[in-house]
Formats: C-alpha cells, sequence, structure tokens
DNA sequence: TTGTAGGCGTTATCAG
DNA sequence: CTGATAACGCCTACAA
C-alpha cells in the first residue's frame, strides 16, 4: 500500500501538502503546479488514502449503520436502495444489519454507534424504545425511519393516511360499497394511519364505517389469509378488500381463492406498497405505491446533515406521494 | 469516548496490559488478580476500543464487502442473511453493495478493497471479468459466490445440476412426458447446469429431448411471460414447465392464464428456489429449495479463512442440499 | 505558498 | 508478569 509520505517524496513536497491537496481544503493557497504534481504523483502510483488512519484523526468514519428487521422484505429493499444511493453521492458507506442476524445483543447498537459508524438509520420496530433512548448517551445521532416513538423527533415517514385514503377511495370510485379493511398491528404509525385514511376516506364519501369490516392482521400472509376467512364468514360480506400491505394481500387472496371465490370476480383486493412482484401475482394485484426510495434517501440525508452539523436533533419529515397503481385485481360495479 | 489509556489509569496498570487483556492474548501470562481488575475497569467506565486506531495499527478493518446485483431479488436476500450471520459470528462487519448504487465507478471494488475491507464477496455478474482479475492487485482476498470464471479458483457455488434434476424428475414423477425448460440467460453457469440436469434427467427416464421444448430467458418475469407464449404456440404443447427460477416461472404462469388456461389444470410449473413468497402464490408454486444461506455462510467461511491465513486462493466449494417444496402449481397426470 | 511537529488510540517489540 | 517506547498513516495548528 502506498502512503502520502511516499507520494509527497515522488512530488517533492511535504507531506502535509499532498494532504492539503487531497482534503481540497479551498482557504489554503496551493501553487497551481505543485497541485499537478502531486495529482501525477498521485495517479501513478495509484495511491489511495488509508480510511483507517483518516478516521482516528478526524474522529469520522463515514460510515453509517442501518437496521431493518429482515432483507427478504421488499418494502425495505426500497428503503435501502435509497439510503444506499444518497449515502454513496455523500461519499458515505452504509452498514445494514437486519435483526434476524444471530447473536444480535442488546447493546449492539450503541456499540456499533460508538466505535464504527457515525450515525444510525432504525427502520425497524425490533429494537425498544428503551434502547433507542438509550442510543441518546452515544451523542452520535439516528434517525427513526417509517416509524415514531414518543419523545424523538428525528423521524422521517411517509403519509401513510394520504395511502390509506387513495386505496379507500380507489375501491369507492368502482362502485364498492362494503369495503373491507385488514390492517395491520395496530400499535404501529403505519398501520394506524393507513385506518385512519380509510375511516377519513368512508366518511368523506358519506359511506358508513362498519366495525365488522375491520380485521387486524400482523402485516403477515397467514395473518391475511386468516382475517379474510373471517371477513367471508359474515352475513354480508364485503364485496372489496384493502389490505394493509402486499403480504396481507396475498394472504387474502389466498383465502378467496380457498374458499371457492374468484378475484376480482367476486371480490376486488388492493394493497399498499408497490413490490416488484405486485404485477406478476395472478390476478396482477392493484396498489398504491409510496415512495420509500425518497424515504431512505431523505433519512441518508437528514443523518449526514446531523451528523456534519454535530447537532442531535432535527424535526421530523414526511415524505409526500403516493400514487394508485391499477391492476386485475380490483373490478368495477358500475357498469354491469 | 474512554480510552484504553483511562481504563489502565482506573484500573493501575499500564496500557500495554489493558491491551493485552483486551485481545485475550493466551500466550501471555496474565495474573489472575489484574485481569479482574481491568476487566472491572472496562466495565465501569463502559470502555469500548476504537476500532479506527485498531484497523491502523493491525492493517485489518474486521469489515468484507459484498457486490450483489440488486437488493429487490429475494435470492440474494437470502445469500444475504447466510453472510451476515457468519460475518456477526467471526466478529466481521458486512458492507453489502448493490450493482444498481448510482456513481458506481468501475474501480469502486478495488478501491474498497485497497482502503476499508478485508476481502470482498462477489456475487453478482455486473462486474466484468477483468475487473475481477484485476482484484488480484489489491493483494487482497475475494470470492465469488454463486458464480464462476475462468482462471479464478476462488467460489462457492450451488448443486445446480441437481436442483434441474430433482425439478424435471418431480414433473416426471407425476406422469409428465412432454415438459419444456425454460431456461436463464445460457451464459450463466446457473442457468446451464440447471439446463444439464433437466437433460440428464430425461435421458435417465428415458424421455427423448425436443429442443423445441426449450426456451432461452433472461430470468426476468417479462422473458418467462414470452418464453411461455411460444410454448403454447406449438403444434403439440407441453403439459408441464420447468423455469428456471421463480421470477421466469411467474411470468410463464400469467402467460397461460392470459391464454385462457390454468395451472396446474392444464399446464403443470415448477420453479428454482423456494423464495418467501412461492406459497402465497395463487396456485402456490411448486419448487426446488436451493441452499442459499448455506452458501453465503461458507462463502464468508471461506473469505475469512483467506484473509486469515493471508491465502489468496483457495479450492473452489460446491454446497450439496436441494430440496423439492410440491405445493399447488403442479399435478398428477397419473391418477385420471 | 510550503514545511514542522505533535498526536489521534492502539498494538508489538522490547526490556525489566 | 508488567512497563516503556515506537510506530501505524494521516491531519492540523503553527511557524517559516
Amino acid at each position: 500500500m502506498t502512503t502520502l509520505k511516499e507520494v509527497a517524496k515522488l512530488a517533492n513536497v511535504h507531506p502535509s501538502v499532498v494532504s492539503r491537496v487531497l482534503n481540497k481544503d479551498n482557504t489554503l493557497n496551493i501553487k497551481e503546479e505543485t497541485r499537478t504534481r502531486i495529482n501525477e504523483a498521485i495517479n501513478e502510483l495509484n495511491y489511495s488514502p488509508n480510511s483507517a488512519a483518516r478516521s482516528l484523526k478526524t474522529n469520522q468514519s463515514r460510515m453509517i449503520g442501518m437496521a431493518i428487521p429482515d432483507f427478504n422484505n421488499p418494502v425495505y429493499s426500497s428503503i435501502i436502495h435509497g439510503a444506499e444511493d444518497h449515502a454513496a453521492m455523500e461519499g458515505y458507506h452504509l452498514l445494514v444489519y437486519s435483526m434476524k442476524q444471530k447473536g444480535l445483543g442488546k447493546d449492539f447498537f450503541s456499540k456499533l454507534l460508538k466505535e464504527r459508524i457515525d450515525g444510525l438509520l432504525i427502520a425497524t420496530s425490533d429494537i425498544n424504545n428503551k434502547h433507542i433512548l438509550s442510543l441518546n448517551e452515544t451523542k452520535k445521532p439516528f434517525v427513526l425511519v417509517n416509524r415514531m416513538i414518543q419523545d424523538v423527533e428525528n423521524y422521517v415517514i411517509l403519509d401513510d393516511e394520504r395511502g390509506g385514503k387513495l386505496a379507500t377511495k380507489h375501491l369507492i370510485d368502482l362502485g364498492h360499497r362494503h369495503i373491507a379493511h385488514i390492517t395491520g398491528p395496530l400499535y404501529t404509525g403505519t398501520a394506524l394511519k393507513r385506518f385512519q385514511g380509510y375511516r377519513e376516506m368512508l366518511q368523506e364519501k358519506n359511506i358508513p364505517f362498519e366495525v365488522k369490516y375491520v380485521q387486524e392482521s400482523d402485516y403477515t400472509m397467514e395473518g391475511g389469509y386468516q382475517s379474510m376467512e373471517k371477513l367471508l364468514e359474515l352475513d354480508s360480506p364485503p364485496t372489496a378488500i384493502f389490505a394493509a400491505n402486499v403480504m396481507v394481500a396475498m394472504g387474502a387472496i389466498k383465502a378467496i381463492h380457498d374458499n371457492g371465490f374468484q378475484v376480482p370476480a367476486d371480490f376486488s383486493v388492493i394493497g399498499i406498497h408497490d413490490v416488484f412482484f405486485a404485477s406478476g401475482l395472478s390476478p396482477s394485484l392493484t396498489t398504491v405505491d409510496m415512495p420509500l426510495y425518497e424515504m431512505g434517501s431523505r433519512a441518508v440525508a437528514q443523518l449526514i446533515n446531523a451528523i456534519s452539523e454535530r447537532k442531535l436533533k432535527f424535526p421530523g419529515e414526511t415524505i409526500d406521494g403516493a400514487n394508485l397503481i391499477p391492476r386485475e385485481s380490483t373490478r368495477s360495479l358500475l357498469d354491469e
């Protein structure tokens, strides 16, 4: 490995000058000629700075951590993608940890924050609130992604309420009046807000809200399946189902099929998040596309900003934007 | 941040002793009493070593890089999961980079290898062979995961041939005799070996191989759709389709439906890789489960071994194990 | 505009 | 068994 010293020797200058050129320290003046000489030496020796030495000196690693529940979740894949892009753009590296990782101690993230990374994105609810608050002791910034907890302002979230409204509106526009909602776990902000959006849209359109049409699930396929079975047992079942996410929607569709019905002939189904395989399902799934990529990107932007400004707090941010992606799983009752 | 020095002061020993305790250097003897005194001090001050300083001194970052094509690919999610677990077990951190990342320069990985990481897992074919060979100049080890190229022995791959055989055998066992295969891109080792497995199993069972039943795809849903349409146009279409992966299978099923046929009533479909949503499809998809997790785990094991042994080469490894997961998308022709 | 010197927090090699 | 010392590669006042 070539070092800064060797570059300096080849360029016939003192190491510190090389360092200044490297760091593009604009306040300092460097003769154009020496600058080019140094750059030539850098290229000739194919030099790149040792990041450990830099970190040691500057006390910054230019790495940020990210905690996600599971790599096998396409929602988080999109968030990661946005986060990775923005991090790369700012010269940062992203260290992603899934909560499924074996041997994840309780103080894992505070240790990580202390010894390796400059900041942390928390995009999972598997870390409990006490542990999150204890991260404050590390004096390094963190950002909650797609979730909120009390007394923490540093969050970046989506407009899930709007997502819920859009989904519900689509079904209403198609002529449905008996619309069920299979929610996510109602202790999560996302599920709650989608539910609120559902209620608001019903009210806006003067459609009575009926408790029997609401089933709480756990955001899983199995949960969606069970919830749908309960809806099918009703005396007057709904004609359309708004599923809180795509896994729930898949479970619901499975239950519908298993009970001898068809989608969308007998039931229309819509889900939140336009994951990559939504169009490949049979029937293809109508979804509401949420700006997950942007959320990841913005979260990193906020975090890097906090790092460079040495601020531990910033006002929470909600990412606007939610788009209906109509496909085959929903159908109109109007032109019959 | 507390440092080793402060710990030393509190424990009334010289810093170097603390360092020895920290590194569990068994060759050196340390009085039991001082050891406990030091450990107490460590706990009291909540000390954890500065990894930058360590890296600088030892020239090891305890981080390994991993290049994947895309986070939105459940196959790689499983590989990452295995890699992450094993890395954590050995005290390493995993830095995952997708090739979809913006601003990924051609020398990205060699730079990364030079300045930050101790080794690299290459699980993508987006890096061309020249660049891979040029990584040798960094004198740090790398491992090809799920792929092979000429003149590189350091690979960890699956027994894709066995996967292809299992899939084909399943269809034959169900009584099918006209079995099509929608391959992946045949310049990839995985696609080629699945194809070979298909041919071998046909031969084993004395079923004639017919070229018209083979369609090459690009491992995508669209590719699967188009390939299936061609198969449907045949004078005597197959009764079963072995799809090289799940995305292809989904595309094929979509084409079948769009042409007014049913799965499995009219066509049986099987795909490789038991991704998390296979059971949620309608009909649920019969698959061959491949040991992706193990592949990730073994690849990291090999890499870490190469790092600690300071070897740049090791013999390639093939991970055994492939399991049929029968579901609704394949049906027997025998009991009719 | 460039050179000098000190130190970031560790570890490794000595000597005691 | 423990202490002293130098060095890893870089950055940053400060001096020239």
